[in-house]
DNA sequence: TAGAAAAAATGCATTTTTTCATCATATTTT
DNA sequence: AAAATATGATGAAAAAATGCATTTTTTCTA
């Protein structure tokens, strides 16, 4: 039999961290509810998956992919908060008290994303209390997150913040020493605060100290003591 | 007739932000359960409230003073992520996920405070669903603030960033134009995340420049539009 | 209230970072 | 396939920031 509802699907919920996580908090039937309040949806690279300023109807999860967090100054000058792939609950930083997106969240490679109907899942919470202490351990754990990569970079120089930056790519994101990025260096520059030209200069410098082997976008930690020492010392 | 349990009170719990927010959500029965569970505590300035590493154990609502978050790093160098004024809730940053606090918070000058038991609190909110989600408000406004901080100061220049720094203290902190700061240029410097000697000759420039009158503690601002511009120019 | 300690201020040498100019190489668009 | 556009690389000059030595001022405390 043909079945309607899986017409759309982009992937099967059955496999979905969130859906396992929650159904430890709920029923089966509740889920369903928030199920039905929620549509996968495909990003491709470069698309904007939540907008900085926009009404925050949605929570997203990440199901498949790569995302930066990026804030939009006054002069389209961009900053990147933090860089996170999948699986993760993304975009609920403005949840629990404003109604606007405090930044913005961008496909980095293609993505899968489950959005979730914001006011369903206050329904449900304010429901459920367990429930609702674990999206708000997910949410703070977020937000620490982020301020624990601000705290790395805000007195650090540019070589320790690009050690931090390539570190932290490798320990969290692509989860090896050696890995192809899909950031640009402007990318890169808008993550560690400082201008394209510093993060190439300082990736050739690594690469002549034989700390990197850097070819474009593949990069290769070859010396990880040295690079830690250089993210420690700063 | 002596009552024994005002005998230590700093203060009168009837001129409480805390337990006015608080009373809109419980009974009074319910919130006589928390204040039994807390203890109004002075801090002299330069005194440690919650202190970055130990074990969270109370949340810390601050009813007079000004204090300072900041984290400490390895080698002993801090950063300041924010600086409040009374009335506010601090220090709650870790209390639905961590059990350690993730940073420290110091008395800038003397303060009072009461500090309230995490798990009756943890208790009381699990058993109120609105409370929970107030209480939830309240402490994702402050992680809100501190990464709005960061933004600002992370692609500024130093300039820009004492600018911001300045502007925040005038609006935010002594609300007034003209203040008498109870920072010293160090604190400065490891809030706007540069040397103290940076800090130094900036405020001096400022003055030279007729944009603030600045003499030892005592600032005031008398350029605004000057400053504000310096802000946003970066 | 004198003396010590801490904080603030100043100038200068050095280092770090940005900016700019130029060119090579990918990637898209037409 | 050519043209246009974005990205990456390099070097040099200018600007910004730090670190250090020293002096002055303020604050603390005995």
């Amino acid at each position: 039999m043909f079945n309607p509802d899986l017409r759309s699907r982009v992937y099967n919920c059955d496999i979905c961290l969130f859906k396992f996580i929650s159904c430890q908090y709920m029923e089966p039937a509740e889920f369903e509810k928030l199920r039905k309040a929620s549509v996968q949806l495909r990003f491709k690279k470069g698309e904007a998956i939540l907008k900085q300023g926009a009404r925050a109807t949605h929570l997203a999860f990440l199901q498949k992919g790569i995302v930066k967090f990026f804030y939009e100054d006054e002069r389209g000058k961009n900053l990147i908060l933090t860089i996170t792939k999948s699986p993760s609950l993304i975009g609920g930083a403005n949840v629990f008290n404003e109604s606007m997106n405090l930044f913005s969240i961008q496909a980095v490679e293609d993505c899968e994303v489950c959005m979730i109907d914001l006011a369903m899942l206050k329904e449900i919470a304010m429901e459920n209390n367990r429930f609702l202490m674990k999206l708000l351990e997910m949410i703070t754990g977020m937000f620490k997150d982020s301020i624990l990569n601000f705290i790395n970079l805000a007195h650090k120089q540019v070589n320790g913040r690009i050690a931090d930056v390539i570190l932290y790519l490798s320990g969290s994101v692509y989860r090896s020493q050696q890995f192809t990025l899909t950031l640009t260096r402007k990318e890169l520059s808008e993550f560690a605060g400082c201008s394209t030209e510093n993060v190439i200069h300082t990736l050739s410098r690594f690469h002549r100290e034989g700390i990197l082997n850097v070819k474009g976008k593949s990069i290769e930690i070859t010396d990880y003591e040295r690079l830690q020492k250089i993210s420690k010392v700063g």
